[in-house]
DNA sequence: ATACATAGTATATATCTTGAAAAAAGTCAC
DNA sequence: GTGACTTTTTTCAAGATATATACTATGTAT
């Protein structure tokens, strides 16, 4: 019903700016004749808006690439020191700080335990900004070339100037977490839910690269998804899109840690397993926990693996995805053993037409995705509205 | 991942010309200046491209407002004959045809009734044929000004060039509807799902106006949804997203005619309902029954209701949408009367945070809504790509 | 009538993309 | 080595666009 939204002859320029760099960033070392074919566009505003990034140090040449018998092509590419990137991962244990450059090498890092229980905001407030100066001061990079800082965060994240948090598990209820920051840091700030962070470190870097249609399904303690649509992170009118973990699978069934019953993470969360299973929650053993009822072939887990696929199916039957993506640590532990049992499942309980089109594979990427997807916000920004302040360009020589 | 892409200095004219053709269409009549604040553009631009299409014939000037003391306003306000598209409902007990112009008014109007079972291929082919002679007949509306056929069909939709259909209740499989109706007409064709039709159809015009993310749930005798993203239809990676009525609400329930067990569409389904209560089934009569039993407050309604409720509770939980729009001839009948019900049984399946953003309502639009929708897809084209050949333009002089 | 207010248009200007021509930077045959 | 050839990249002129500013059109108020 509304779409489209351009007006000027500038952001012509912009918009083709931020096409080229995109390209460059997710192809890597190209020519400028490589380009043209990538964007469509001519090899003269391939050349004229190259130019204005490379003077304005964006990019940077790479080498040279033979020709048959022609003028050798110059390979350009992304300028992975022209800013750094810093992720930051708020989980339940622990707060996690990352420096990357635009490579998304990690630079530096900074860790924070976080006690049971002990979630308190001015702590983790903190914690982030004590982490931000320690990576900084261990990488040697100055605040000015940060391009921003990248916040994945438990709970639902209204976004907005102030960013506000409702985290139930930290006993966090509309938390200002953006403006409290803002008071000790004056980096632009990207808070986002952690699920969809990790969500799109592995649509970026990960299982999920390529594909314009997607859902990561995370699968830990607690369980959500993250949607792709179009290529983007889908996020609904208030960011809380993809609580696939509080949809209900079995009405009037178990108990849910949100009061609810019937939902899918009362089912297939890792505590919400290892309690069908009768066996005492303990975070620090839950992992092994889990891997060991997985290899004994309990009961528990065959159902865990039905409940799964049919979770799975819902949610193909809803996005019509081409590819899904299981990850979070439980997920990750139950889909090296039994990821064709949970497409079994997953078939059984889904429309063949959308089932055919889907394919369901691992999450490639760690638990430190969540702060790389973090980071990621930033590089996202970056793609689209770099503009290049002199200043920035200057410093960066 | 990938959004941007746009190139030349012509586009810029095209999409504004876009998106003042939309302003106007969707606000009404207009004056130049109020269209400024409208779209952002200059005065000078919007008289330049209002000029165009004035010149194309494409909008026309539509009388005069006073201004305080100054030079009155001229309301602009697109010519309503500048064009036609024709809608086609493809349902279980008919084929619907009709013609309408640019306000949406029915012109013409064709219908063919089919016998239950009676649904081959080749006899809905004449039907639509036919009934596009028809309204074009009794209209007086020469094919070349009909910028489209929309059709809303039962199934799945493989958009494509042949517009392949799978409608399990039709006992279609890969049915290339476009490429039949190919031969009997050279108009552009839009093949979609009835549900996503009609749902786009609320969106405009109904329940759904204004919003920009919202879910369209439809309940029949089968049950679906119109998903919403960013005010456009999302139709997924092969066009089958939506497909509510068979996630699994209820692992391990009721069989649903999709051969499922435990489908939401098993439970809230009209004819599910109508067997749980006991009932025959008897679409002369089904929908007498429904109310009936809704009148007499019959408990496998409450449990209707309490089902309903948590389905809806998880297309909010996944979507986080601003407004979920109940529709479908049984969504209405049990609306009408249990609103209050139903939305107390998706708080209470829902997170409160997500809940609390989303309103719930009915639709607005009866059953003709899936033809209404159906063109509503040609109006979709003719405001994004609308090129006005010259021919065209003079024709409609 | 004249002053005033508001709506809409014409003109000049700065940008933009592009196709064609020119330049750059190699290879290859001799 | 040198000239012909190939391929990539840049330059340049042409065509198109949005906008600001000045200007015209068309009313009302006094």
């Amino acid at each position: 019903m509304a779409r489209p939204e351009r007006r000027t002859v500038r952001d012509l320029r912009k918009g083709n700016r931020a096409v080229l760099l995109r390209a460059l960033y997710f192809v890597g070392p190209t020519s400028r004749h490589e380009l043209t074919a990538l964007t469509g566009l001519s090899a003269a505003t391939v050349s004229n808006v190259t130019g204005d990034l490379l003077s304005d140090n964006v990019i940077v040449e790479a080498g040279l690439v033979d020709s048959d018998g022609g003028r050798p092509r110059v390979l350009l590419r992304v300028n992975p020191v022209y800013g750094y990137a810093i992720g930051v991962d708020v989980g339940e244990t622990h707060v996690r700080v990352e420096l990357f450059d635009l490579d998304m090498n990690e630079k530096a890092k900074a860790e924070f335990a976080l006690r049971p229980g002990g979630h308190e905001v001015e702590l983790v407030v903190r914690h982030i900004l004590a982490g931000i100066e320690a990576v900084l001061a261990d990488s040697g990079v100055a605040p000015e070339q940060v391009l921003g800082i990248g916040i994945g965060v438990p709970g639902i994240v209204e976004s907005g100037p102030d960013a506000l948090i409702h985290a139930q598990t930290f006993g966090w209820d509309s938390v200002p977490l953006g403006a409290l920051l803002r008071e000790g840091t004056s980096l632009p700030l990207y808070v986002d839910n952690g699920a969809k962070t990790m969500g799109q470190a592995e649509l970026w870097f990960g299982a999920g690269r390529g594909s314009r249609n997607a859902v990561i399904a995370l699968i830990g303690s607690g369980v959500g998804a993250s949607i792709i649509t179009d290529g983007v992170t889908y996020r609904g009118a208030n960011s809380s899109a993809g609580e696939w973990g509080h949809t209900k699978i079995a009405l009037g069934g178990r108990t849910c840690r949100c009061g609810g019953r019937g939902c899918l993470e009362a089912y297939i969360g890792a505590e919400a397993i290892l309690e069908r299973a009768g066996l005492p929650l303990d975070t620090a053993t839950e992992q092994a926990q889990l891997a060991e009822l997985v290899r004994s072939g309990s009961p528990v887990i065959d159902e865990t693996v039905e409940y799964l696929g049919a979770g799975l199916a819902n949610l193909i039957n809803l996005f019509n995805p081409e590819r899904i993506v299981v990850g979070g640590w439980a997920g990750l532990t139950l889909g090296h053993h039994l990821l064709t049992k949970i497409k079994k499942a997953a078939a059984e309980n889904c429309l063949t037409q959308p089932f055919s089109t889907a394919s369901i594979v691992l999450g490639r990427l760690g638990p430190d995705a969540v702060a790389l997807g973090a980071a990621t916000l930033v590089i996202e920004e970056f793609l689209l509205n770099n503009t290049a302040s002199p200043a920035r360009a200057a410093a960066a020589l």
